[in-house]
DNA sequence: CGCAGACTTGACCGCGCTCAATGCGAGTGG
DNA sequence: CCACTCGCATTGAGCGCGGTCAAGTCTGCG
């Protein structure tokens, strides 16, 4: 986190510098060249600092800006009509929040700091004007949101073919490269979200979940105890997502086809 | 392909006008002015027709163009690892397909065509350049990515949350509002696709979904006939999707609250 | 008229949901 | 230091939605 700045004045807080930036690797200014950097730095909102639970924003508020994670972990949600709520993503650092407010109007989700969180906010309208200045800034924003139309396919994909294991393999292991992209061990990881979140973003119930880790820890794929997860066999994992482990076919599993 | 239009030069076919197309309040050229709508017709292919069953594009062929539906229906779909096909989306007329070719790349799904269609083709390079210059039309391609993913959102929620007769009612509804977009029947449709994709795109088998619109009938709801479906109590279809018909809780049912 | 592909209908059964009870820290006050 | 509580996680019992398998039925087309 961000809290061993010494310091200066709120000005220069809310300016630090993209450039000793960690994650500068994986974020937006990857996407622009050195000279281009202090124009992005010039639109952003440095390292305003979450805890958990706070509202990064809701829902139906006016669509303002979208969120660089620079450290903690950011969920989405949305509610429907019918007043349930669905989990749509877990944001990690380096990812951002909130690119579907590039609709311009409301915001479609609600954002909410899973821990203590600290974030990088660039308004959309000095983001889009800028990405029309830039043109590799604006090939990156036209990168990540199709990148992010496809996460959605996947996602819908999962959601309607997969059984339980399936599921919480492919969450793992999305977990795991995106632990490993920032140079952290994608085997021993710390998931920031309880179980009622994978269930809720899984589409499953919190005790399938439950039973599922259960499960997992005895077939040796992991070791959980809480929210501290060891991968103890990453290849088993992928197999379980691809065909749900076994190549012996022993009986009929749901979903085998379509 | 491009078979019966009157024969001129070929250079004219492609060229004929965004001007006078019925759809041009549909599709890109309402985000331009009427001074640039010249130089998007500068970079559009128009009016490439297909027959039922072409590919448009193919997953993991090299990304160069999205596609306007002129007229006709497409249906994108994605094969995973496992060899299995998921149908992600259908689109209408004044619908773009392939937004997500905008990441760069491979294209991540395949489009066909479900029956006869034509289709304008804008190469995403220079679609990309022209977003540069024309602030109004790189907006309208963000609100469209963005809008796209919360599409992504809404089908996620309906996939994991929802009942089989939900998640068609769902889709007749959707239909619906975008049959009346273009000003046709909202209630009178001809579905452009066989059961098996509406089974694929809501993650059902294909008997779940002839049996929910047998029952749908039976219920007064629509009248079917093959492809040919009259939405007869439209306020009842949204409250099958919204609470799953009845008001009276009768018994527990399947996923009723998360 | 017969064949093929799309759609429908019925019988059966399993995955994952609901309901309900219990285990397990972490924070609080006596 | 322990009793109490509250949130989170786990485990068990029971059952329904929707999947698979297997016949039909309908429709268009050569």
């Amino acid at each position: 986190m961000a809290q061993p700045i010494p310091l200066r004045h709120a000005q220069d807080l809310l300016k630090a510098s993209c450039h000793q930036c960690s994650l500068s690797n994986l974020c937006l200014p990857l996407a622009v060249g050195e000279g281009d950097l202090a124009r992005l730095e010039d639109i952003v909102y440095q390292g305003r600092v979450y805890n958990r639970g706070d509202h990064i924003f809701e829902q139906s508020d006016r669509a303002r800006s979208c969120f660089a994670v620079k450290s903690g972990a950011v969920r989405t949600s949305i509610v429907n009509e019918n007043g349930d709520e669905q989990v749509t993503g877990f944001f990690l650092p380096g990812e951002l929040v909130g690119l579907e407010s590039l609709s311009g109007g409301d915001y479609a989700c609600t954002a909410r700091a899973l821990e203590r969180t600290s974030l990088c906010e660039f308004p959309v309208d000095k983001l889009e004007q800028l990405s029309g200045a830039l043109p590799d800034l604006q090939h990156h924003m036209f990168h990540l949101m199709g990148q992010e139309i496809q996460t959605g396919h996947q996602m819908a994909m999962l959601l309607s073919r997969n059984t339980a294991e399936q599921r919480i393999a492919a969450l793992l292991l999305s977990l795991s490269s995106r632990f490993q992209r920032r140079r952290l061990s994608p085997t021993r990881l710390t998931l920031p979200m309880p179980r009622s979140d994978i269930a809720s973003f899984l589409g499953l119930a919190v005790e399938t979940v439950s039973r599922v880790f259960t499960r997992f820890q005895k077939q040796g794929l992991i070791h959980a105890q809480g929210r501290q997860v060891e991968l103890l066999d990453l290849p088993a994992l992928q197999a379980v997502y691809r065909d749900n482990g076994e190549d012996a076919p022993r009986c009929q599993q749901h979903h085998s086809q379509g």
